[in-house]
DNA sequence: GCTCTTGTTGTACGATCGTTCAACAACGAA
DNA sequence: TTCGTTGTTGAACGATCGTACAACAAGAGC
């Protein structure tokens, strides 16, 4: 009896989990790597002792490394669209209220962050010559796209008639350029200027595209 | 004597070279390797490959593998910003010239290329955790800033008076971010947008900054 | 023609990489 | 309580990595 007391309080050395939520932590513990140490956090090792897991249990649950790591950049880029669509849909119905909500969200944690940016380089470098990473790079970015290209048409919608119309296309080029280019510069270098000052330079980017009497721009 | 002239055009199975110039010859295969192959071309291995010389030359040269990359990081920087320095310097002394100059040199080869955009990548995912990379980036990159400011400087005192006035620090802020995303968004995917669009959209940028006579942006 | 310097080669070493797989153990079902 | 399923472990494999080093040879100086 004593000895099945101590079997039964005896505490197991691991625990078996749901394949779904070990897979999660996986890509979690994937994602904390690439933070923490960069391109050289990319060893199944290094993922599997974030993860507090044996290095095979990996293989269990991906079939390699590749569909591991394409695993994480989708659940990275789920996150950041999925966060920036809820922003957008808590705001005002108001167009402008819908894009400054959308410009605060991007300039604020956990998007705007040194150490995302660090996740995001390292998913860059492997875009041209992995076409697993290329294959979620188009699922997933494409709704990201689509957002900014709705609140940008109907910002325009709403808006006086321009002389000449607004391109569109050119409109939502510029303006994601300008958002990325910000947005990269206050990640390389957080001191040089405060996020409201981001948001500012996007404000007044499309204060002078609804705003414009004259051809002088976006033609 | 025979023999002496079988010997005599024998010849030899490779060749000496001043350090300088196998060095820089190391340098051009290290970045001629990463556009092929990304992060994966930065090997000690695939880099004698590429030069056409032996695996153990290169630590005849450099004192381990950190330092070539360093070497071919600045080189790489320098490059661009004398390249874009070059460009402006021809043209003509008006501020407005220089800065079209400018725009135009940033969106041609060698800048606009999506092969140089698979390089900056990698060194971008080493900043963070590399000492060299970093040092290297503080010293060459003070020149693209400077040059840009000054350039904006310039074009905002021939301008007539704003009001109210241009803050300068924004303007090259929010002018460095609109290109560097354009750049980043053409190199991605450069069938989205013509460079020449590229450059209008700099221009009416510039455009916006000197001719604003309201208060409604950049403050 | 000989010698000396040194740029260059090729091999070897230890470490680390991704992957495989047999054995183990947790836990629900019978 | 026993059995069967399967999530999990840990060791092992071959490949590749960066580095070190002894031997070689090209080319200049004498």
């Amino acid at each position: 009896m004593a000895l099945s007391a101590a079997r039964g309080a005896a505490k197991p050395r691991w625990e078996r989990q749901l394949p779904a939520q070990r897979r999660q932590e996986l890509i979690d513990a994937t994602i904390e790597c690439l933070k923490r140490y960069g391109h050289e956090g990319l060893s199944m090792r290094a993922i599997a002792t974030q993860a507090g897991v044996s290095l095979g249990l990996i293989n269990h649950h991906f079939p390699n490394k590749d569909e591991l790591i394409a695993a994480a950049y989708r659940h990275f880029n789920t996150e950041l669209v999925d966060g920036l669509k809820a922003a957008v849909q808590k705001a005002p119905a108001a167009p402008r209220a819908r894009m400054r909500a959308f410009f605060k969200a991007s300039f604020s944690r956990p998007n705007l962050d040194p150490e995302a940016l660090a996740v995001w380089v390292v998913f860059w470098g492997m875009y041209r010559h992995s076409p697993l990473i290329q294959g979620v790079h188009r699922e997933s970015y494409q709704g990201y796209v689509q957002l900014l290209r709705d609140m940008l048409t109907e910002l325009v919608r709403d808006a006086p008639r321009q002389t000449p119309p607004v391109d569109l296309r050119l409109a939502a080029i510029g303006l994601t350029a300008l958002l990325d280019g910000l947005w990269l510069e206050w990640c390389l270098e957080p001191a040089s200027f405060r996020p409201a000052e981001a948001i500012g330079l996007c404000e007044a980017w499309v204060d002078h595209l609804v705003r414009r009497t004259d051809g002088s721009a976006l033609e």
